[in-house]
DNA sequence: TGGGGTCCT
DNA sequence: AGGACCC
C-alpha cells in the first residue's frame, strides 16, 4: 500500500466556548473589537462554580476557568482556580459551562459548513472544535486546472497574478476564488524558518516546484475556510495545513488565535524534534509513564544519561528525575521531546514496551510519519451519553432520583440528535443502554484511581413511544437502570458518578413491548378504556421537601424535582406490611421483582403478558442477526454459533477491496457481536423474571410551577460597584472578590 | 477539571 | 467491559 500526498487541514476555533458564550449572549455586543471588560470566561467546570452559590463553600476553591486570549493577557490562566482568575482579572465574567447545549449547536454548523464545502465530505470531528479536511482531491484538481492549456472563462483572473481555485465539483458551474500566484496564507514553516507572508515581504521562498505550488495552494484554501466560517458563523479559528494528520495538528498550533501555518513536509524532522512528546496526538499520560519508567531503567543499566546533549547534565536534575516515582510532571514533559526520545530508544524498544502494533505506530509518528486518514464523521453519533459528578450517592433512593433526572436529559438529547425534525421519525434507535458508575476511594487509599464500572441492557421500547418525557424516563430507570445499579454497586455503596449512555444506534426500530400493544389497542378501540392506574401513590415521587435549594436551568442535570425514590411494590404485597419494611428492603424488593400491571378491564393475568414480552423482545433481536441459529442461544457452544452467524452478516457488508479493513471490520464485529449477545442475554433474564412494564404516574411530580419563574442560570446580573455583566448565579463568588480586595 | 466523544483490546 | 486516546 503506497501512500501518495495528501493535503490535510486541521482547523480550532480559537477558545471555543469563549467564542459561543460572546456570539450568543444578548448581554455582550458581537463585536470583535469590543474592549477586554465585554469577554467571557466560560468555566467547563461549571457544576464547581455553582455550588457555593448553593451554599457549599467547600468548592469554592477547587472551581477552574478556562478563558479567552484576551483575558489569558491579562494574566489568567487556562485552568485556573476561579478566585484567582477574578484576582487577575476582576472584570472577568464567569459563564457556567455545564449546559452545553449551545457549544454542541455551534460546533454542529461549523461541522456542516466545512462538510459543504470540502469536497466528498472529508471532514473529521475531534470534540467540539477541531476539525480534520482531506482536500487532496481539491488541490489535485486545482493543479491539473491550472496545468491546462487554456483557462475557463471564469477564472479570468482579476490581475495578472491572480490564480483561480475552482471550489465546485467537476461539471457544475465554477465557484471558487482568486489567489496570488507564488504566495502562500498566513505562515509558512519552511527549511528557511518561520516566515508570516504579507504584501511588504516579496513572496519567498517562491514555488519553485509544483510540491510547492500545491501546497501554497492548500494554505489559500484553509484560509478560504477560515474565511468562510468567521463571514458565515463569526467564528475566528486557527488553522494548519500540512501532509498529514499528525503535521496539521502540529502546525495549527504554532500560531494562534485567528491564525494558519503551513508546514511543509522538508521541514518536518526539524519542525518536530523540539515537540514534547506528549503533543503528538496518539500519545497521551500513560505512555509517557512508560516511557518515563524505562528511559530511567535504560539510563540504569547502559549508564547512558538523560543529558540532553548540551553537555554534562546537571546533577538536581539527575535527581530530580529520580524522584519522579510517580511519573511526568511539567518539568519531565517539557524535556521529553520527540528528539530526546528518539535519541534514546529505537523501534525494537518501542515494539516491545507497547506492543508490535501500537509501538511501531508509535514510532512512526515520532518520525513525523503518520498514514492516518481523515475519517468522515457521520453526521449521526455512534453513542448519546450523559452523565453527573457528585460528592457522594449512598442510598438508593438517592441514585434513583439522580438516574431518573440523567435518563430525563438523556432522552431529551436522543430526541434533539436522533429524530428527524421534519417527520418526527427517529433516524437511530439506541438498542442498549449503559450505565456506569465511579466509586469513591474506600479507606486510606490516597492513590485513588478513578476507577469506572458500567453494565448494559437493553433501551426500553417505550423510549421511542409517544409520552411524557419524565414518564418514559422512569421506565428507563425503572426497568433498565436500576436492575444495572444492582449489578454495579453492593449493598453499602458510595458512587461519585453516573454516565447514562445510549449505544447500538440501529436504523431498525425494536419490536414494541406486548403491553405497548395493549395500549396502543386500547386507544384505538372505540369503547372507551380509562388509562391503566397507577399501582403506585401519587407520595412515589414526591416533590422536594427541602426547598433550600434554589434551582435553576443550569441545575437541569441535578434532580431537583423529586428528592426521595420509593419503590413500587409488588402487587401480592400487604400495602401495611410493604410500608414497615426498612426502605433498602423495599428497593431491594422492587427491583428484583419486577412488578407486573394488569389493563383494567382485559382480565390478563399477567403471565401471559410476560412470555409474551420476551418473546417479542427475542424476535427483535433476531431479525438483525439475520441467522436462524441465533434462536439456540442456550450453552456457551451454542453461543459460539451465534458469533460465527454475526460475523458472516457483517462480513457481507464489508468493504472488501482492502486488505487491511479486514481487521478493523473484524473488531466492528466483535464489538457488535457482544452488544447484541448482551441484549438476548438481558431479554432472557427478563423472560423467566417476568420483566414487565411498571407504569408509574404521579400528579405532584410536576412541580415546576413555583420553579419557573426565577431562573438564575439566565439571568444579567450588573455589579454595582464594578459594572461588570454577569450571570446572577455568578454574584456570589464576585461578591468574595469585592470584599478580598477591599480587606 | 468535567462532560463529553473515538477506537482498540 | 475496560482501557487508551482525543477535546
Amino acid at each position: 500500500m503506497h501512500h501518495e500526498c495528501r493535503y490535510i487541514i486541521q482547523t480550532d476555533i480559537d477558545f471555543f466556548y469563549g467564542q459561543v458564550n460572546y456570539l450568543t449572549s444578548c448581554s455582550f455586543l458581537p463585536s470583535f473589537e469590543q474592549p477586554a471588560q465585554r469577554d467571557l470566561v466560560p468555566n467547563r467546570a461549571g457544576r464547581t462554580a455553582r455550588e457555593p452559590l448553593l451554599g457549599t463553600e467547600a468548592f469554592r476553591d477547587s472551581a477552574k476557568v478556562t478563558c479567552n486570549y484576551l483575558a489569558r493577557a491579562k494574566g489568567v490562566g487556562k485552568l485556573q482556580l476561579i478566585t484567582d482568575a477574578l484576582k487577575c482579572c476582576p472584570e472577568l465574567v464567569i459563564v457556567n459551562g455545564e449546559d452545553l447545549d449551545r457549544y454542541r449547536a455551534a460546533s454542529k454548523k461549523v461541522f456542516h459548513l466545512a462538510r459543504s464545502l470540502v469536497w466528498g465530505e472529508k471532514v473529521e470531528r475531534l470534540g467540539m472544535d477541531e476539525l480534520f479536511m482531506d482536500v487532496t482531491d481539491m488541490v489535485v484538481a486545482h493543479m491539473a486546472d491550472l496545468d491546462r492549456p487554456s483557462p475557463s472563462s471564469s477564472m479570468v483572473p482579476e490581475h495578472d497574478n491572480d490564480l483561480f481555485f475552482n471550489l465546485s465539483l467537476p461539471g457544475l458551474l465554477p465557484a471558487g476564488f482568486h489567489y496570488k500566484r507564488d504566495t502562500w496564507a498566513g505562515h509558512l514553516i519552511s527549511l528557511s524558518g518561520d516566515h508570516l507572508f504579507d504584501l511588504t515581504s516579496p513572496a519567498s521562498p517562491p514555488a519553485s516546484d509544483s510540491a510547492l505550488q500545491a501546497l501554497y495552494a492548500a494554505s489559500h484554501l484553509a484560509a478560504h475556510i477560515r474565511g468562510m466560517i468567521r463571514s458565515t458563523l463569526s467564528f475566528t479559528c486557527s488553522a494548519g495545513v500540512a501532509t498529514s494528520k499528525l503535521m496539521a495538528k502540529l502546525a495549527a498550533d504554532t500560531h494562534k488565535p485567528d491564525a494558519q501555518t503551513l508546514l511543509v513536509p522538508e521541514a518536518g524532522e526539524s519542525f518536530i524534534g523540539p515537540v514534547p512528546i506528549k503533543k503528538i496526538m496518539g500519545i497521551g499520560l500513560k505512555t509517557m509513564k512508560i516511557l518515563c519508567e524505562r528511559l530511567r531503567e535504560d539510563r540504569e543499566e547502559t549508564g547512558v544519561g538523560m543529558e540532553d546533549g548540551n553537555g554534562r547534565e546537571e546533577e538536581d536534575e539527575e535527581k530530580l528525575m529520580m524522584k519522579q516515582g510517580d511519573g511526568p510532571d511539567a518539568w519531565m514533559n517539557n524535556k521529553m521531546t520527540v528528539a530526546f526520545v528518539k535519541a534514546r530508544t529505537s523501534r525494537e524498544k518501542f515494539e516491545d514496551w507497547f506492543g508490535q502494533k501500537a509501538g511501531g505506530h508509535m514510532w512512526e509518528l515520532l518520525n513525523g510519519e503518520d498514514y492516518a486518514e481523515v475519517i468522515p464523521t457521520p453526521t449521526i453519533p455512534t453513542q448519546i451519553s450523559i452523565e453527573d459528578s457528585f460528592q457522594h450517592c449512598t442510598t438508593l433512593s438517592d441514585a434513583g432520583v439522580r438516574l431518573v433526572s440523567l435518563a430525563t436529559d438523556l432522552i431529551r438529547r436522543l430526541e434533539t440528535d436522533l429524530v428527524d425534525p421534519a417527520t418526527g421519525a427517529w433516524a437511530r434507535y439506541p438498542r442498549t443502554v449503559r450505565l456506569t458508575t465511579r466509586a469513591r476511594s474506600r479507606g486510606s487509599e490516597w492513590a485513588w484511581k478513578e476507577r469506572r464500572e458500567s453494565r448494559s441492557a437493553p433501551m426500553p421500547v417505550e423510549v421511542f413511544e409517544k409520552g411524557e418525557i419524565e414518564e418514559r424516563a422512569k421506565k428507563v430507570t425503572e426497568a433498565s437502570l436500576l436492575p444495572l445499579l444492582r449489578k454495579l454497586v453492593k449493598e453499602p455503596f458510595d458512587v461519585t458518578l453516573f454516565n447514562i449512555a445510549a449505544v447500538q444506534l440501529s436504523t431498525e426500530k425494536p419490536a414494541s413491548s406486548i403491553t405497548g400493544f395493549f395500549s396502543s389497542a386500547l386507544t384505538q378501540s372505540p369503547q372507551r378504556k380509562p388509562p391503566p392506574q397507577p399501582l403506585l401513590s401519587a407520595r412515589d415521587w414526591q416533590s422536594p421537601a427541602s426547598s433550600s435549594s434554589s434551582s435553576s436551568q443550569i441545575d437541569s442535570v441535578t434532580p431537583r424535582n423529586v428528592s426521595h425514590y420509593l419503590p413500587s411494590p409488588p402487587p401480592d404485597v400487604d400495602p401495611s406490611v410493604w410500608h414497615d419494611l426498612p426502605y433498602e428492603i423495599q428497593v431491594e424488593i422492587a427491583t428484583h421483582y419486577r412488578v407486573e400491571v394488569v389493563a383494567e378491564g382485559l382480565d390478563g393475568d399477567g403471565v401471559g403478558t410476560r412470555v409474551g414480552n420476551g418473546v417479542g423482545r427475542a424476535v427483535g433481536v433476531r431479525k438483525r442477526g439475520d441467522d436462524d441459529e441465533t434462536k439456540d442461544l442456550d450453552e456457551d457452544g451454542v453461543g459460539a454459533r451465534v458469533e460465527d452467524g454475526v460475523d458472516r452478516a457483517v462480513g457481507a457488508t464489508k468493504r472488501g477491496d482492502d486488505g487491511e479493513a479486514a481487521e478493523g471490520d473484524e473488531d466492528r464485529s466483535k464489538r457488535q457481536k457482544r452488544d447484541e449477545l448482551a441484549t438476548l442475554e438481558y431479554d432472557r433474564e427478563g423472560e423467566w423474571e417476568g420483566l414487565d412494564d411498571l407504569d408509574i404516574v404521579n400528579d405532584e411530580w410536576d412541580v415546576d410551577g413555583k420553579d419557573k419563574g426565577n431562573d438564575p442560570g439566565s439571568g444579567d446580573y450588573v455589579c454595582p460597584q464594578c459594572g461588570s455583566h454577569m450571570f446572577a448565579w455568578c454574584r456570589d463568588a464576585h461578591e468574595v472578590f469585592h470584599r478580598q480586595r477591599e480587606g
